[in-house]
DNA sequence: TTAACATATCAATCATTGTTGATATGTTAT
DNA sequence: ATAACATATCAACAATGATTGATATGTTAA
């Protein structure tokens, strides 16, 4: 859980994220959308995939990321304890 | 909101919000429930309050946090939209 | 006023993490 | 097989953050 938080703690990390709520995108798509440079985005992608935020789907060339719902959905739970 | 999400990634300060669902707690409560010095209780108590997720009720000798509600309900809902 | 208690702050250290540049791996097309 | 593209990994450095010990501040009781 507190790995989940940590992963998603971090400005580019919570924008790949929100980035990828919409659609799963490759990471030179990533890099055009992030502005940050290649390796750096698979180093955050590599963050977020050790905490099961985010799922790899080999597809030839390229590498596609997916957000894992059922472990934000998993993280929603948690903290929705400490609300109302 | 990357403030908020920062401030509750650890795990000190996570078990502190989960302490003050329950009730308010003075510092000296805190450092007996987590079983960590009285400065460093301060310290995550600090970065918690700048965080805006809780709140001090100064109280005589003691100084009472509460857990700003509003703010874990902002967090909520920014988290849910990333879910289903 | 002094003593005791509760808390905050400061400086220093250590550990973790973000970033960069270089390089390796793996896939597709020619 | 070679070239071009896409991605991952590694070593090094910088920045940030957690922890500790010492000390200051502030409140209550004797």
């Amino acid at each position: 859980m507190i790995d989940m938080l940590k992963a998603i703690a971090e400005e580019n990390r919570f924008k790949i994220v929100e980035l990828l709520t919409e659609k799963s995108l490759c990471v030179c798509e990533l890099v055009d959308e992030l502005g940050i440079s290649q390796n750096l985005v698979s180093h955050h992608l590599s963050v977020l995939k050790k905490a099961e935020l985010i799922d790899l789907c080999r597809c030839g060339k390229n590498n596609y990321y997916t957000l894992n719902k059922q472990s934000i959905n998993k993280l929603n739970k948690t903290l929705a304890k400490l609300g109302d």
